[in-house]
RNA sequence: GGCCCCAUCGACUAACGGUUAGGUCACCACCCUUUCAAGGUGGCAGUACGGGUUCGAAUCCCGUUGGGGUCACCA
């Protein structure tokens, strides 16, 4: 059997990284078993559609190294791939299940069904379409179905759930899933304004577009007894499908806005590396090996299981992406963090910086930073005059070198500026006047860089070289 | 509340029914050291609870408790 699999977002806002990790797992699924991987908008709700949302996901997943097989853009056999441009597919297959009697018609206005809800709900019933007392084709009969019908009457087609029974179906990472029928709602599947409800496209296209597995999240378990009722109507084979487990905020609840970025967008902002972020999202809820951490996408790809999906939730922990991104900070090529360095710096106001310069520079702090973004604040003095001079660690410092001792190193400073020769110098001057490096590697570090934290103070030197170096100097001698 | 799902250190997780319950993040200590990091070493810390089944249970079963999701003409 081919491997189809699909991920479906919703066009109304940002990604989010629960969506990103679900995107993912379709991937990681399509390309270990060499399948197929289909981007479908579902955009059936045009009253929260967000201009630009889809597009804007094809980039987000694009940066993420999400590939997509078929998508809207590349379009496919069954293509395309958004629903608002499929909705003459959606009608003739309600009209199938009508035909069958897996649906019905029904006229309820919204006040009659929010005047249905508060009864039930002062009754201490379970607030559920009561299909015996409303206006639909059960109490209106056939005739008066088809006067309504003909007279235009707002209508909708709504799921014919059975009485009695149990509706199964088998979950790839829970298991056997079993829901009695009783419980099931019978839920609208096209609407008054003839588009279809999430259920009814969701169904028919994962089977026009042949989708093997329906990989998901947990969210959606509640609904799927709706689906396999679908599948039994339309007497399609339903796919398997796997619920993955949610991600969720420190409290343990769903990952929401308020308690943190919940966007790609806002992470990618920041300047966390994209195989970081999903390096780590890969993490939360599965786990290829017992003790590693680090893992290239190829090899996701390579070890990626369904099976060994976790079932219960994972904390989005932040602290264990900051990790993850300063790891990846440390092993990536000095071209590559030059290249990326360049646009951040010019972000800051720092202009013609060479790349080859900007590698170093990352090179020279990136144990010390968390992202790669941090370096034009962090390290600004790498890049200009220091904007600022800590003065707390000016003065805590001030009595250790006096400005005659300045003076005096700076005509021994070497002509041959290196790491090493900087180091020599310093500390045979040291030596000939007797006292400790704190005197006067403080007071440098200070006048060269403005900040109490940072590199090794040769190895800083030696990047920015001499003349900037005496200059800096000399401007922080008193006078 | 109904229904469904879930339950190993604070967090992410590993453990054919047989392990001193392992790794990673975070935290703490020490080492290194020119500040801050990084790195190294060590440490703290867990099978929610109660019953079964079994020679043996984190692992299988039942219950309890707790947490979560979901109950729209939204997806």
């Amino acid at each position: 059997m081919t491997v189809r699999v699909r991920f479906a977002p919703s066009p109304t806002g940002y990604l989010h990284v629960g969506g990103l990790r679900t995107a993912l797992y379709n991937f990681l699924f399509a390309r270990h078993h060499g399948g197929v991987n289909v981007l479908r908008i579902e955009d059936t709700d045009q009253t929260r559609l967000v201009e630009g949302a889809a597009q804007n996901f094809i980039e987000v997943c694009r940066w993420s190294g999400i590939e997509f097989d078929e998508s809207p853009e590349k379009g496919g056999n069954y293509g395309p791939y958004v629903q608002s441009e499929r909705t003459e597919i959606y009608r003739p297959h309600a009209q199938k299940l009508l035909e069958s009697g897996a649906a019905y018609y029904a006229f309820d206005s919204a006040e009659e069904l929010d005047a249905m809800r508060e009864r039930m709900q002062k009754a201490g019933i379970v607030a559920k379409y009561d299909r015996s007392s409303m206006r639909n084709q059960y109490t209106l009969g056939d005739e008066e179905t088809h006067r309504l019908i003909n007279a235009n009457t707002p209508k909708v087609i709504r799921l014919k759930v059975p009485l009695t029974g149990e509706i199964r179906f088998r979950d790839l990472v829970r298991g056997d899933i079993i829901v009695p029928a009783r419980d099931v709602d019978d839920s609208v599947l096209l609407k008054s304004d003839g588009f279809p409800t999430y259920h009814l496209a969701n169904v028919v296209d994962d089977h026009l577009m042949e989708i093997s597995h329906v990989i998901r999240g947990e969210e959606w378990l509640p609904s799927t007894p709706k689906h396999v009722l679908l599948y039994q109507g339309f007497g399609w084979q339903p796919p398997e499908f796997a619920h993955l487990p949610l991600l969720l905020n420190p409290d343990k609840s769903k990952l929401s806005k308020r308690q943190g970025d919940v966007a790609v967008e806002d992470y990618r902002a920041k300047g966390y590396f994209s195989d970081a972020l999903i390096n780590f999202l890969a993490l939360l809820g599965w786990n290829p090996t017992a003790d590693r951490e680090i893992f290239s996408l190829d090899e996701m790809i390579s070890m990626f299981d369904l099976k060994k999906v976790n079932k219960a939730g994972a904390v989005f922990d932040i602290k264990k992406l900051e990790w993850m991104n300063a790891a990846y900070l440390r092993s990536k090529s000095v071209e590559e963090l030059g290249e990326a360095l360049i646009p951040m710096l010019e972000e800051h106001g720092f202009h013609g910086i060479t790349s080859e310069y900007a590698s170093k520079v990352a090179v020279l702090l990136r144990e010390r930073v968390t992202l790669l973004s941090e370096i034009p604040t962090f390290g600004d003095y790498m890049f200009s005059t220091p904007a600022e001079f800590d003065d707390a660690y000016r003065i805590k410092h001030r009595t250790l070198a006096t400005s005659s001792l300045l003076v005096e190193l700076i005509a021994k400073l070497p002509n041959e500026w290196s790491q090493k020769s900087l180091h020599d110098t310093v500390h045979s001057f040291l030596e000939e006047k007797g006292i400790a490096l704190k005197n006067i590697i403080h007071p440098l570090r200070h006048a060269i860089t403005g900040k109490s934290v940072g590199a090794g103070l040769f190895e800083t030197m030696e990047l920015l070289g001499r003349d900037i170096c005496v200059e800096r100097i000399k401007n922080q001698i008193p006078d």
